[in-house]
DNA sequence: ATTTTTATAATACGGTTGTGCTGAAAAGGA
DNA sequence: TCCTTTTCAGCACAACCGTATTATAAAAAT
């Protein structure tokens, strides 16, 4: 056997640096050479652990879901009480720091990019079952006001989420952290029962 | 003098045409070319119209905007009562029909393409400042409940209309047009004073 | 009819793209 | 040591990109 080399690290890093590009240069600067250049490392060589540029953005991108999705498993993981860790995991899947706003950018600037495929290539799919298990969640522990139509609200709720990455990455300068936070938390107090 | 070609009129349909490409091969499909061919013109027709790429881009999406905000006007003509005419200019911010989800659609597409320059070319200024204007239109007719921070509702409004679009291009055939009107209206309601 | 200006077409050019191909370097197993 | 397999580098190629240039056709103005 020859030169031992982490496989599955090696697609990481160079995944990583796709990002790095996406954020610079937008997708259209997410060249297989640009990205090469980027990860310090061959065209060859690039093209030994992904054949095709398509496979390589469907990697780095589907990295990017999987990230998120391990944060939101942690949380769910803790010990919090019912209304701090719906808030917590919302806070998850919405620019709140350099981290999560980079993730965002790079995962919207993907799926626009991708035009009429995103629907059949089903990105994002289990998004709006996910929004709709925390509102459950929440009319289980009885904080959801009884008054809502549950499809309906988580339907809101995710265009609030999905809305607001969107204007922080087309308004970083006006829409700020804090404001995010703050329209969040108020949404979310409106469809509970206050106490 | 020349031939007489209305100069106006030519650059619209090139516009038409850009949409269609756009629409169908996404704005990386989007080339000088496939533009000329969809509008049935030369390279060097489409050349005397807009000298460089990004000109024609400019200019077929900034009509987008314009088309939006004249169907906008419309409606503020029409005399109607208030809250018919708030939930009227929503629907048109939103992708209800054909033609305002093929509007959308491009827009999105131009938009994340332009990566971070998006911030810094101010495209959809005034669209904040709208919503905005429509709060306190609400306001000042004493329909809206008296209990909201204005600002905060602006904000969520604001984004809750772009996550429907947004949701729509990605996801079209499971966010209808009916469901995109049920959210809207109901979180329309859930602002407003009942009677 | 001739001039002049516009509209359109055709072609060319330099650069970049994704991808295929070839061969060498590296390193564990025999 | 030799062999096999992986890793990687480099180049080649055909296609496409945006843009520039040039020439032709058309029609209003003189």
């Amino acid at each position: 056997m020859p030169k031992i080399v982490n496989h599955e690290e090696k697609k990481e890093q160079i995944a990583a640096a796709t990002w790095r590009v996406v954020l610079r240069d937008g997708m259209k600067g997410a060249t297989v050479r640009s990205i090469a250049k980027e990860a310090d490392i061959s065209l060859g060589a690039l093209r030994h652990y992904f054949s095709t540029q398509d496979e390589l953005l469907a990697y780095a991108m589907q990295l990017v879901r999987e990230r998120a999705n391990a944060r939101i498993q942690d949380i769910l993981g803790e010990d919090l009480p019912p209304k701090t860790m719906v808030r917590r995991i919302l806070f998850e899947l919405v620019p709140l720091n350099e981290d999560t706003r980079a993730e965002m950018d790079v995962w919207l600037a993907y799926v626009f990019s991708l035009g009429r495929k995103a629907d059949s290539l089903g990105v994002q799919q289990d998004m709006y079952s996910g929004i709709r298990k925390v509102i459950e969640y929440l009319e289980h522990r009885r904080l959801l006001r009884e008054d809502l139509d549950k499809e309906l609200t988580a339907e809101t709720l995710y265009s609030l989420v999905d809305g607001l990455a969107m204007h922080a990455f087309l308004e970083p300068r006006r829409l700020t952290k804090e404001r995010i936070a703050a329209v969040l938390t108020s949404y979310l107090d409106s469809i509970c029962i206050d106490e």
